[in-house]
DNA sequence: CCTGAAGTTCATTTAGGATTGAACAAAAGA
DNA sequence: TCTTTTGTTCAATCCTAAATGAACTTCAGG
């Protein structure tokens, strides 16, 4: 299956220099994921992916990672919800195959929603029992009652900016 | 040291509304810190600070946290890095006292700062290294070479697009 | 110059999220 | 219907980043 080169190949054909360039791609797709907070696996599957210049299938993700079948679905499964692979129905056998969205605005717009979204969603309700709680304290100095107050306002208007930044950063990738 | 209150005391003299409302505002924070990938401890650190009208000592938040020295000190180290407090000196005693500064863009931006540019900045010389490695492969059909190296002219356009919104959101939240 | 309080450092431990792998489901085809 | 291939689920395991705590540094007061 190998080319008539000098290159030595790896299982599956590949050449080194191949190899070597998709480990580099992968490694930073993992490095810069780390800042954003997803899994190794998944910025590994995405890197891979996006290394590779026709689509892969699940079995070429697997074994090119050396990643585990739970890994690659679990994997899978959160880059879809974030979009950030498209599915293409390989028209050679039965299984999936899939190429990087390549789109910035399609990904950072996905992980917003996905990631983020519901965090700013859930922390709304949070706030007002955290308001509920901050008027129920009459044990302390008035001066002191008020400056707790005070505080949730603050946090109330962080949450507000918080809601109105991403429409605006959506925007910018758009 | 309690107040002439029937409600139940802990350790410090502190009613238990209060204690229940550090508590809140504390787990709100550390939620919180989670997405952007904060340990659990600095966000705390934050939190309890956050939620105490008067400046705290280094052992009041070791006390209301059950976090051991090393926690906050290592905790007050990158709040202190990202600029989420401020130090203000005690005149009662020789300990330091910390303040939350309140101002968003101050945290907003100081994290960017600390936790952010340092990875744009170190992966815009990764990007060239990996352009470098795809100019190298060169046993793949001539179709996908060019595919590949077309994948790292993207990636370099996302990282600027990624550098050019960084101060955009700065300016927001000026 | 001691002493002790306040905080830092860093090797070790630990908690909890990431990964695995075996059991399971779905669906094609023989 | 039975088998095979493809992928999913989830309890158990593993691994790493966070937390600990003991040794160390610093500095104020006596």
């Amino acid at each position: 299956m190998s080319k008539s080169t000098a290159a030595l190949v790896r299982a599956g054909g590949r050449a080194v220099d191949v190899v070597d360039f998709e480990a580099a791609v992968v490694d930073f797709f993992v490095d810069t994921a780390e800042v954003i907070g997803l899994p190794k696996s998944v910025a590994a599957i995405y890197g891979i992916v996006f290394a590779a210049p026709a689509p892969l299938s699940f079995a070429e993700i697997s074994e090119r990672l050396h990643l585990s079948k739970g890994s690659v679905s679990q994997g899978l499964k959160v880059l879809r919800e974030i979009g950030a692979l498209k599915e293409v129905s390989a028209s050679v056998d039965r299984s999936e195959r899939f190429a990087p969205d390549l789109e910035l605005r399609a990904l950072v717009t996905g992980f917003l929603r996905a990631k983020v979204q519901p965090h700013l969603k859930e922390g709304g309700g949070r706030l007002q029992a955290l308001r509920a709680k901050a008027e129920k304290v009459d044990s302390l100095p008035l001066e002191h009652c008020r400056a707790l107050r005070g505080r949730m306002d603050k946090l109330a208007a962080w949450h507000r900016k918080g809601r109105s930044v991403i429409p605006l950063i959506t925007k910018f990738f758009g």
